[in-house]
RNA sequence: GACCCUAUCAUCUAACGGUUAGGAUACGGCCCUCUCAAGGCCGGUACACGGGUUCAAAUCCCGUUAGGGUCGCCA
């Protein structure tokens, strides 16, 4: 290769390779501690696979006294949107799991590995494109986009491996004067490694996650630089970045396992040492057909992680929902130590299930999400409620704002110590309407109470009224309830009224759910005591007269 | 089509050659009970199939089947 060919293929000044090198030196850091990475690309979105992968990979570093940054992938200008970033950001901000180095909200990049956005590495990843391509180990393609299309279209026909490999690599044997010629009549090139790989070899490779996996050698000659824009693919900014911000772990998902073979490749033409790969299976769905898939960004709004955010689900319970995931033994340890914080779990990589995906179970999300809750004060879920709707729904922020010391009170309602606790409000999009009759008097609605006589409901809500005090505690309370219900001709004992039905007009049930009914116009609701004593004795009254 | 990964209750999983195959969620029942939500107790359901190896297999090996993934100048 030609100096002229050289710089006709890098027009731009570059930095030398051994200057890049100098200016990222290796990490000073303790023996064994773990440097890992979230790599996005800036979609406007943070997939939930992807989170999960950044979760598993910040776990990793942070209790190895390691590394966790953040790189942006952006090496792909089309699907590039505008604030996708913070996007990222804020997702990560929101559950607490925090980079040590690349973008910030506030602060820009930090780090000293900087830039952590791919595109702003353009010229590091031309620097060492030019010195594959001056050693002769990678190679200027002039293919255009129809003859990569019908190389492909030939090869799968004939039944065989598509690719650009063997014979069907054909810029990789040009002369100087073809390249030269080509590069005169100004065609575009993209820059191909020239891959020593044999695919009738085998590699095996050590997976963190998977175990020993063996591997064809990779034969194809991959693009490592883009011809539209100069910017390099996925392998190789993979390659140049990894080594330079000391990447020890790279953690991510096993759609990736096929082209290990190649990234080792790539490690070893370079005489670097290779990061430790780990490939977790990805999170599924089970589709309409019955069949799994992958959790879908079209089809599945949780596929997005913002979606648990938006309907208000805890952080700590997605956090320990996905923690569960990797370690199926933080259940157990969670039942041992209710009050430790998620992150204190100590997640051990090598209890990752190696099996197939799991499926994305909502369900056992919203039992982890309602655990999660029930260890929370009144306060702090009045806190974390006025958060979300401040964000979401802010005239009901309006009203919690308003009424601090109630809601804190509604929110206490059957709050016992941790397992004993309420457990119907697990996300914090559902609290408005459980909370609506507290602030809005229900219409009352007789129907609720059928087959019961119209006389009777209305004299045991009067009788009821006439000695309820709220200072009663709730024992006192019942027995007020059992008093009208005995002046009407109810059974005050279940027993009594289950043993012989028809010598009752009904039994304390009927009377406490006329009582539930007039009070929050529903014929389900939370401790009635408990809500009584919150909207106090003229409210009570009020809604007790019930009308002739 | 080629290559790779995976295979235990409905779901997430434990088991690392010897267990009545364990737990959690979901489901069902009972108890508790002013309704609901809880809570307590109990219950049913699983080693994909076929061959080996071994005194002994869910566990190791091979095959079959099934599901998933990859085969881009996307990541």
């Amino acid at each position: 290769m030609t100096p002229e060919i050289l710089d006709l293929l890098f027009p731009n000044k570059l930095p030398t390779v051994a200057e890049i090198e100098a200016k990222y030196p290796p990490r000073q850091l303790p023996e064994g501690a773990v440097v890992s990475r979230l790599a996005p690309s800036p979609t406007g979105y943070l997939h939930i696979g992807n989170f999960y992968q950044g979760f598993m990979a910040e776990r990793l570093a942070h209790q190895h006294n390691g590394v966790f940054f953040l790189r942006i992938e952006d090496t792909d200008q089309k699907r590039e949107i505008e604030g996708a970033v913070d996007v990222v950001l804020k997702a990560l901000a929101h559950y607490g799991v925090h980079p040590d180095e690349g973008s910030t909200l506030d602060k820009g990049e930090v780090g000293v590995y900087a830039p952590y956005t791919q595109s702003k590495r353009k010229d590091i990843y031309q620097a060492y494109a030019k010195e594959l391509v001056a050693k002769g180990a990678a190679y200027p393609c002039f293919c255009s986009e129809e003859d990569v299309e019908m190389r492909r279209k030939v090869q799968t026909k004939q039944g065989l491996r598509p690719g650009y490999y063997g014979s069907y690599a054909k810029c990789r044997n040009l002369t100087d004067e073809e390249i030269l010629a080509n590069l005169k009549a100004g065609k575009p090139f993209c820059i191909r490694l020239r891959s020593t790989g044999d695919y009738s070899k085998r590699i095996v490779v050590d997976d963190l996650l998977k175990g020993k996996v063996s591997l064809p050698e990779y034969d194809i000659d991959v693009v490592i630089i883009k011809a539209n824009d100069g910017l390099p693919t996925y392998h190789f900014a993979h390659l140049i970045d990894d080594h330079l911000m000391g990447t020890t772990h790279v953690i991510r998902g096993e759609d990736w396992l096929p082209s290990v073979p190649l990234h080792i490749q790539l490690f070893n033409l370079m005489g670097w040492p290779l990061p430790q790969y780990g490939h977790h299976a990805l999170l599924q769905k089970l589709g309409e057909d019955g069949k799994r898939r992958k959790i879908s960004k079209r089809l599945d709004p949780e596929a997005n992680i913002a979606y648990f955010a938006e309907h208000g689900y805890p952080q700590d319970a997605v956090l320990e929902y996905l923690m569960n995931l990797m370690n199926a033994s933080f259940e157990d340890w969670r039942k041992a130590n209710p009050t430790i914080p998620v992150m204190d779990f100590p997640m051990d990589i090598h209890k990752i299930s190696n099996t197939a995906g799991a499926l994305f179970d909502m369900v056992k999300l919203n039992s982890i999400a309602r655990e999660v809750v029930a260890r929370m004060t009144a306060e702090e879920v009045y806190d974390k409620v006025l958060t979300w709707a401040k964000e979401y729904k802010p005239e009901f922020a309006t009203v919690l704002e308003n009424n601090r010391d109630k809601c804190i009170a509604i929110f206490n309602i059957e709050r016992g110590i941790g397992t004993k606790s309420r457990k119907d409000l697990f996300k914090w999009e559902d609290a408005e309407h459980e909370m609506e009759f507290f602030f809005n008097r229900p219409a009352y609605d007789e129907s609720l109470l059928a087959p019961l006589a119209h006389e009777d409901i209305q004299k045991v809500a009067a009788e009821f009224a006439a000695i309820y005090d709220p200072a009663d505690d709730n024992q006192a309370w019942f027995a007020k309830v059992k008093q009208v219900a005995e002046q009407n001709g109810f059974a005050t004992d279940m027993k009594a009224y289950k043993a012989d039905p028809s010598g009752f007009k009904g039994s304390v049930a009927d009377v406490a759910k006329i009582l539930r009914v007039a009070i929050t116009g529903r014929v389900q609701s939370p401790d009635l005591c408990s809500i009584m004593k919150i909207l106090g004795k003229d409210e009570v009254a009020e809604r007790l007269k019930i009308n002739g």
